[in-house]
DNA sequence: TATTCGCAAGTTTTT
DNA sequence: CTTGCGAATA
């Protein structure tokens, strides 16, 4: 029993439990890790479990790593299974391709790949229908997916216009991926979803090779991934899994809280831990995230206790504008690092947007401080590491069928586009690939001799570099570029962002030689695409990396840094404004910054700003409600002198928008009926599955919901939400009475200095000198100023 | 066929 | 302010 030492009787308890079904809760920072490992040691070398028949899903192949090298120091040699769902399900599909419709080689799509698809499948379907945008009929098609639901059965779950006109698209789609031997991220599920469900006998054996599953970060897993964890413990229900319902921040991607929430009544027979010790953040900080998640209604009443030291308040900071706030927490930031009182990578910065980063990202190198942003997945995303991958996709998967169209004339070949649509429709005649359909392509007689010969051309090309296909991935990504000569494409344009491009290039043969190293013997060029194809923006990140940390919340779920800045805590940005009306959304965006609080072990500065920049405007901006809802007066709070947000709301445009939703909300709100009893879960349970489902939970929630729980003092910041649950008598504020001396901000001239004024209330002309273009006289009532100070 | 210009639209979160 | 897209032009 080695591997209880030092855990808490809760901690030991879910070790120790290892046959049978069982749900750990785990607050933030209740060494959820730790139980996990020292379970799987346990089973391992205490139980005798043979490492091979147990799995572990977890949410991001950085903590798959991460777990596994944990649990090969504790047992030596013991080759546990760890991975993503996606990846766990892509191999399963390799396998068994042929039982969904694909070949073993089959391309992995992303998002942008599929969104091309979704465009031809529409542009098929209605030509020129621009009722709706590919983006939301490919989201619907993800969402159907992620619900289990095929394009087979879609069409009798349609209800609204969107789904009546996504039905056929989905279906079209569908056929063209078949077409590609294609599969989109949510076909890793589904078509496993489907394989298990077709294929008894294959399920059985499955299920009796993977005898003990577990699955991390439950909460966030949606149907298809609940679907595929409970085939696979019907024989062996030997599931375990762990989350913490408080922090399902992915609901927008299908993912479904019930699974989680209705653990027990999946297994009635489920042993339930609950961790809920915090062994990483200060006193302060844990109250601060534990007074903001008991807002939210749809929730299991949860502690969060630790035995650390109370530590310094936490820190809330009004800035004027984003510029203002990155450069203070660059000048904050030097301190500390000048003085050693912190390392950079002890420190991260969180924002809902990843294009929050730019001002920070400005600070920083201003004031050379070190620092990595998270986003990896922007790396494959570019254009010239898209377009090589494409090539290796192709050779791959000679079917591959959008890989085709992105390389026939990357670099240009003088093959247009008139030629590719003619080997498309060439292809969907015979039924045969893209790139097949080129092979013939001087027997079209549509094509043009001169045009054929370009496309022979290629064909050649394709042969020469397919010669090195299976050589290491970096030689045959060396042969690639050296062939079609693309660094001389990138570089023909002598400009630094084609240098840039080009250094792009280096870096991915950089990581391709490093695969090539990792995996001398299950490598290969399908193991390298799957891999790039299925990389997240954690996996990227460095936690060894002597460099301050910039990351967007989500992507800083399951982390950890001694100090944390999350910025932009503003209405429109957190909660989002595509989600802050609807109270389960909501309820979701505050989870995401319980999130971002908890993530901290000793120090927390939030901060926001009193004007934007954003669409090429400066606008002025609504304190997030959820800062209404912290214990403010334990906290470090410098709001400015002289502001007067109430002012905002009238008639300015940027607040005026946030204004109506609140109140559009609050009509809502209004219109239902007040008797309803506090969340109970068997209500959460029911309204899912009533059609109704987001009418009802709007009116779960009261209309004081958004309150502080106490009446602000000392601080003259009013929410939107506030102002309205107020006394009620004062919807509209009387407009901006203004002085000379003060200083302004109009979202159209700017920064400005307030000379004069005559009259009052709404008659109230003032004249204002403006940086930009001078004196002006303005009726304050009646223009979107903002009093910036004096 | 490629390039260029202008316009429009849109900027959540990610496997 | 960016990005992507479509139409008009060389």
């Amino acid at each position: 029993m080695s591997h209880l030492q030092a855990l808490n009787e809760y901690q030991q308890r879910a070790v120790t439990t290892v046959d049978g079904p069982l749900l750990i809760i785990a607050g933030p920072g209740s060494g959820k890790t730790r139980v996990i490992t020292h379970r799987i040691a346990h089973m391992v070398s205490d139980c005798g479990i043979a490492p091979y028949e147990i799995a572990a899903l977890t949410f991001t192949n950085k903590a798959a790593d991460e777990m596994r090298t944990r649990i090969e120091r504790m047992v030596p040699d013991s080759y546990v299974w760890t991975g993503t769902f996606h990846r766990f399900c892509s191999r399963l599909l390799r396998k068994h391709a042929t039982l969904a419709g694909l070949e073993e080689n089959f391309s992995i799509y992303d998002s942008s790949d599929s969104l091309r698809l979704v465009k031809q499948a529409m542009e098929a379907v209605h030509p020129k229908d621009i009722r709706y945008r590919a983006e939301s009929i490919a989201n619907e098609i993800s969402r159907a997916k992620s619900a289990c639901i095929d394009a087979e059965n879609y069409g009798r779950f349609a209800l609204n216009a969107l789904q009546t006109v996504t039905t056929p698209v989905y279906e079209v789609y569908q056929s063209l991926l078949s077409s590609s031997n294609a599969a989109d991220f949510d076909d890793l599920l589904l078509h496993v979803v489907t394989i298990l469900k077709n294929s008894p006998d294959l399920r059985q054996e499955l299920d009796e090779h993977f005898r003990y599953i577990l699955v991390d970060e439950y909460q966030d897993t949606n149907l298809a991934q609940y679907a595929i964890v409970r085939a696979l413990s019907i024989d062996h229900p030997n599931l375990a899994v762990t989350g913490d319902p408080d922090q399902s921040v992915y609901s927008w991607r299908g993912a479904n809280i019930k699974n989680i929430l209705e653990f027990e009544k999946d297994f009635p027979n489920a042993q339930i831990v609950r961790l809920e010790d915090n062994y990483r953040s200060t006193k302060s900080i844990l109250r601060v995230a534990d007074q903001l998640i008991a807002n939210n209604r749809q929730r299991k009443h949860k502690v969060l206790r630790t035995e650390n030291v109370e530590g310094d308040p936490v820190r809330l900071v009004a800035f004027p504008d984003q510029q203002t706030e990155a450069q203070s927490i660059a000048e904050e930031l030097s301190l500390w690092l000048k003085d050693n009182i912190y390392q950079p990578d002890e420190i991260a910065i969180f924002y809902r947007a990843n294009w929050l980063s730019r001002s920070i990202e400005h600070a920083l190198r201003t004031a050379g401080i070190p620092y990595q942003i998270v986003n990896g997945y922007e790396f494959y995303q570019r254009r010239e590491i898209k377009d090589l991958l494409a090539y290796l996709h192709l050779l791959n998967n000679p079917s591959d069928s959008v890989a085709f169209e992105r390389v026939i004339n990357v670099p240009p070949r003088k093959i247009g586009k008139i030629t590719v649509q003619r080997l498309k429709e060439f292809a969907a005649e015979n039924r045969i690939s893209l790139f097949e359909a080129a092979r013939q392509s001087g027997l079209i007689d549509t094509i043009k001799k001169g045009a054929a010969t370009k496309v022979a051309g290629f064909c050649a090309l394709y042969d020469k570099i397919a010669i090195d296909a299976t050589e290491s991935v970096e030689r045959l990504l060396q042969t690639i570029i050296d062939e079609t000569k693309y660094i001389d494409y990138l570089v023909a344009e002598d400009t630094p962002e084609a240098h840039e491009r080009a250094g792009n290039v280096e870096e991915l043969l950089l990581a391709a030689r490093e695969f090539d190293i990792a995996h001398p013997d299950d490598g290969g060029l399908e193991a390298y695409l799957e891999q790039t194809s299925l990389v997240n923006d954690v996996d990227a990140w460095d936690s060894a990396n002597a460099a301050v940390t910039l990351m967007t919340l989500h992507a800083a779920k399951g982390l950890e840094f001694p100090v944390v800045f999350m910025v932009g805590l503003e209405e429109g940005l957190l909660p989002h404004e595509r989600s802050s009306v609807d109270e389960e959304e909501v309820e979701e965006e505050r989870r995401l910054m319980f999130v971002g609080i908890t993530r901290a072990q000793q120090k927390l500065n939030l901060s926001r700003c009193m004007t934007r920049f954003r669409r090429g405007r400066v606008w002025p901006i609504i304190p997030s409600r959820f800062l209404m809802e912290l214990p403010r007066s334990e906290m470090e709070i410098s709001e400015p002198p002289n502001t007067h947000y109430a002012n905002l709301v009238d008639g300015s445009r940027g607040a005026a928008d946030v204004w109506n939703e609140h109140e559009m909300a609050q009509e809502i709100l209004q219109s239902q009926d007040e008797d309803d009893v506090p969340f109970a879960m068997d209500d959460l349970v029911e309204q899912e599955n009533s059609p109704q489902a987001k009418k009802t939970s709007a009116a779960k929630s009261s209309p004081d919901s958004s309150l502080p729980a106490e009446k602000p003092e000392a601080f003259n910041l009013v929410s939107a939400a506030e102002m309205l649950a107020g006394n009620g008598n004062n919807p509209q504020p009387s407009g901006l009475n203004l002085s000379a001396g003060q200083f302004v901000f109009h979202p159209t001239y700017g920064r400005g200095h307030v000379d004069h004024v005559e009259g009052s209330g709404k008659k109230q002309l003032a004249t204002i000198s403006f940086e930009s273009v001078g004196e002006k006289k303005i009726k304050p009532a009646f223009s979107n100023l903002v009093i910036i100070g004096r």
